[in-house]
RNA sequence: CGGGGCGUAGCGCAGCCUGGUAGCGCACCUGCCUUGGGCGCAGGGGGUCGUGAGUUCGAAUCUCGCCGCCCCGACCA
């Protein structure tokens, strides 16, 4: 292949640096990569990507594609434009809500621009996979995503319009499907150890995607939206929404002997943080009763399930235990009017004592408790003394979120939470598409089955925007060479001057002629200028032409470090390429 | 969808309260000067003050509606 590229001539390049901060910009990634010239905002939530930002995703692409490849997935691209009748099979025409960017065309007929793409590659599958022969297939494209995001933010942390890798996978078996997604997973830690990002592997919960298993990788940083429960001693990492972990000890011991649930007033109190200064007992010796409405049931017919759920005063529900507990679509807190006609009683003073019309689910960590205290079911009243098991039969669960400070399942050291961005996806979708869908092969004995699915996904830009919020100092932004717009860039101090003038070209096309990614700044500025757009720029490497070439030297700083050395002017390219080579070994040896 | 903030030159902002010729810094253009960390001097160009209506002799400024953007919350395959 033939790359013919324009001259890599600063003088000449869309790089619009800004001096200042644009007032909009919070998050550091947002900051610097519009300072820098990266991207420009065309709307809430949608983006321009610019030459140096382009120039970096290509690379980002490069190495997703390389490592995709490697392990037998097939490039395609895929209809952005969709039909709604697509959708409107798989059920998520309704599913998805207002997060689908919907559209119609000039005969009234419904189409959306895709979210993701599991339905489309099924529709290709149905029509020409007909034999087990045939599998397994991985098939993945990088292209362009929309969501109607209800509150864009963070610059290019949550968009409405976003590049994605996604990919497929088709197998006969559930040994297949685990296969292809332990190859992903590999996969995956390789592209992002080639893109330099130090990330975490964590158990995600499935979600709406449907499937038995699933992991995210992410990336700790203070600007995610994300919480990931881990544990610093054996690595268990888990998204809250996910996490289990052993819960600390209540703070009072219970009170013994086979105690009768006994009705006392308490006038007005209705917290749990209210009930615990009445009753001089703490919030974990309390059992805090929560009614929530799970809405179950595909597409037309939801049906709605009332619940009464049960915790231990001082923790907390998590929605996506329940709803998983519950195989509901999702699940809602109860309206007061509701419970008032449930329960006869306001949502202050509720307990599952004598509770026979609802279900009643209750968390493990008050699994083996008693004589604890909760509502009476009557207005202003409570009851002590109430055992689990004894005085109530509840469906046991893991139903609560996970806090700092909880014991870790694996190994009982004290976990941590931590905010982080997520930049890859694994799904282990299994029959939800292929069953809905109607895709069937003949196995070897002429038999139909339907293959089972998996469906993988990577942020490209998230990838780049997680570089920057890890890499970046009060100058600018200092990007891992693997996936720099540029690898290195020659600044000559006064371009003007001929012998400087001579000697930065020679060293620019010495590098081009060995392939080597470099910019030059040929600009007529001030020196300072040109430092200081080269540090904010994020170039990892910085070759200074300067006084030092009267005796053929030249200065070759590291950006990330700092780190400044004098070499003559004929072994910069090799000592460049060393360089990359030694930058990309070590980001890949920092991951254990 | 709830709460808050903002909208004046490419960027960052002042002016608005108390109505009367639209300003500052940076950037940009020209010339001189300077050349190792966003130099210096002189001259210059650029704004229907988000938008519509209202009040007024007169609105960037006061009133009401709308739009857009940012932040917090809800939400988030």
């Amino acid at each position: 292949m033939v790359h013919i590229e324009v001259p890599m001539l600063w003088s000449t390049l869309f790089i619009p640096t800004l001096r200042e901060n644009p007032a909009e910009a919070e998050v550091a990634s947002h900051q610097l990569l519009l300072r820098a010239g990266y991207i420009r905002q065309l709307s809430a939530g949608i983006y321009n990507y610019l030459l140096l930002a382009q120039r970096s995703f290509l690379k980002i692409q490069q190495i997703v594609r390389e490592e995709m490849n490697a392990i037998g997935g097939q490039e395609m691209l895929l209809a952005v434009l969709n039909p709604a009748e697509v959708w409107q099979e798989s059920g998520r025409w309704d599913l998805m809500g207002d997060n689908m960017f919907r559209l119609k065309d000039r005969a009234g007929r419904d189409l959306c621009l895709a979210m993701t793409h599991e339905e489309v590659m099924t529709v290709i599958a149905r029509g020409e996979l007909r034999s087990y022969k045939q599998l397994p297939q991985i098939w993945y494209q990088i292209q362009t995503k929309f969501r109607d995001e209800p509150r864009p933010k963070s610059g290019l942390l949550r968009v409405r319009q976003f590049i994605m890798k996604d990919s497929y996978t088709f197998d006969m078996d559930a040994a297949g499907l685990d296969a292809a997604y332990r190859k992903h997973h590999d996969a995956y830690c390789k592209i992002f150890d080639r893109c330099g990002l130090e990330y975490m592997v964590v158990e995600a919960d499935s979600g709406a995607m449907g499937g038995s298993q699933s992991q995210e990788f992410t990336i700790a940083s203070a600007a995610g939206e994300d919480l990931v429960v881990r544990c610093r001693n054996c690595g268990y990492a888990a998204n809250l929404e996910k996490a289990t972990s052993a819960a600390t000890a209540p703070l009072a011991a219970d009170p013994e002997g086979e105690l009768a649930p006994e009705e006392f007033h308490t006038p007005g109190f209705k917290t749990i943080a209210e009930l615990s200064g009445f009753t001089g007992l703490p919030e974990s010796s309390q059992m805090k009763s929560l009614v929530m409405v799970a809405t179950t049931g595909a597409g037309e017919k939801p049906v709605l399930i009332p619940v009464l759920i049960m915790v231990r005063g001082d923790h907390q529900l998590s929605e996506t235990k329940l709803a998983a507990a519950l195989g509901a679509k999702e699940v809602r807190a109860a309206q007061p009017h509701e419970i008032k006609e449930w329960f006869g009683a306001g949502a202050g003073s509720l307990g599952p004592v004598g509770v026979t019309k609802l279900r009643v689910l209750a968390d493990l960590a008050l699994q083996g408790r008693q004589n604890m205290i909760t509502g009476a079911n009557k207005d202003d009243y409570h009851l002590r003394h109430v055992t689990p098991d004894e005085d109530f039969k509840p469906e046991w669960f893991d139903l609560r979120q996970s806090v700092a400070g909880d014991a870790c399942i694996q190994c009982g050291h004290p976990l941590e939470t931590v905010k982080s961005i997520e930049i890859g996806h694994i799904f282990k979708l299994g029959y939800k598409y292929s069953e809905s869908m109607g895709l069937r092969v003949l196995d070897e004995h002429g038999k139909e089955v339907t293959p089972i699915m998996g469906s993988y996904g990577i942020g490209i830009e998230r990838i780049l925007t997680c570089a920057v919020e890890l890499f970046n100092d009060k100058d600018g932004i200092c990007l891992p060479p693997s996936i720099a717009p540029f690898a290195a860039v020659i600044t000559p101090a006064n371009y003007k001057n001929p012998l400087q003038h001579e000697a930065a070209d020679l060293l620019y096309k010495d590098c081009k002629h060995l392939g080597l990614d470099v910019l030059l700044d040929d600009r007529d500025e001030r020196p300072g200028v040109k430092f200081k757009d080269a540090d904010l720029i994020g170039v990892p490497y910085r070759v200074t032409i300067g006084k030092k070439l009267a005796e053929g030297k030249v200065e070759f700083v590291e950006r990330r470090t700092r780190k400044s050395e004098d070499i003559l002017l004929h072994d910069v390219p090799a000592h460049l390429q060393k360089a990359l080579a030694a930058a990309l070994v070590s980001s890949t040896a920092a991951k254990r």
